[in-house]
DNA sequence: CTAAAATCCTGGTGGC
DNA sequence: TGCCACCAGGATTTTA
């Protein structure tokens, strides 16, 4: 489950294999993930190169040098990276990329959910995303007054992609923990001093987690461990909250399981 | 309009 | 040990 830290950390695992390279040809073994289809990108896509490896919200982007832009979503279980000539394919390989280098630029997706998009207009795409959070365009004060428009869960609203971009599951149930904020309040029914405290915890639990995956990129070893350790309340129902004792309790909100604590995020409605 | 539910998928897990 | 039901959730689509 990709979100906005784990997908800048494999864009910037890219940027410098993938910058300039040349796509030569496509191979796309699960055509439903293929967007507008897979004879569109068949077409269009050998003979460009990759001008630049950009995020927005959890979507890679990477606009090309005939004017398309090349965009891939992971969703739940996917992967992008780049390997050599000689790397054994792998099982779950949905989309191979021949680079003019001789690498392979390779999309891995288990659960196929993944998307890929070739496009000449990407904000077709991404248009309707909200703020980038870790932005310094991303300010408190409409961030304040935008949460007091909204009805739903504020649970709800902060893994809503037109609010805010990049947060999902993990980091909602993290950032509304370090805010003392029930999952299940309604946005609008937060105090100034909560809409600033959750701003303010939104951007340092993303911050950190970015921080975690940059070193873990440098000591792969510390990967499953370091997560734990990590993480205050997602995954832990039942376990004893980090700060008070009690035991976190796990709801469905929407399809989605929300973990936090009864003692620290009072206030249910 | 909003909100909730169904949908797509397969690997991993827990119960028996 | 094998089998099976069920769970995980991002985003879109459908339903109320």
């Amino acid at each position: 489950m990709p979100e906005l830290p784990e997908v800048e950390t494999i864009v910037r695992r890219l940027r410098v294999p993938l910058l300039g390279r040349r796509f030569v040809q496509v191979r796309i073994t699960w055509p439903p993930m293929a967007r507008p289809s897979v004879d569109v990108i068949n077409l269009r896509l050998p003979g460009q190169a990759v001008t630049a490896v950009a995020r927005r919200g959890k979507y890679i982007v990477m606009p090309l040098s005939g004017g398309d832009t090349l965009l891939v979503h992971l969703k739940m279980t996917g992967d992008l990276r780049v390997v050599g000539p000689g790397e054994a394919s792998h099982r779950h390989d949905r989309v191979v990329f021949d680079l003019d280098d001789g690498q392979q630029l390779r999309f891995n997706d288990p659960r196929k959910f993944g998307r890929i998009y070739l496009t000449q207009d990407p904000a077709s795409i991404v248009g309707q995303l909200g703020p980038e959070p870790l932005d310094e365009a991303f300010d408190e004060t409409s961030f304040a007054e935008r949460l007091g428009r909204r009805s739903g869960r504020i649970k709800a609203v902060l893994t809503d992609q037109t609010f805010i971009a990049g947060i999902g599951n993990i980091y909602a149930d993290e950032a509304l923990f370090l805010a003392g904020i029930h999952p299940l309040r309604r946005a609008a029914e937060l105090t100034e001093q909560e809409k600033r405290q959750l701003y303010r915890v939104i951007r340092q639990v993303l911050s950190a987690a970015l921080a975690h995956e940059g070193s873990s990129l440098r000591d792969e070893a510390y990967r499953g461990g370091r997560f734990q350790e990590l993480v205050q309340v997602y995954g832990r129902s039942g376990q004893a909250c980090r700060v008070c004792g009690s035991p976190i309790q796990r709801v469905r909100l929407g399809q989605r399981s929300t973990h936090f604590c009864p003692v620290c995020q009072r206030d249910a409605r």
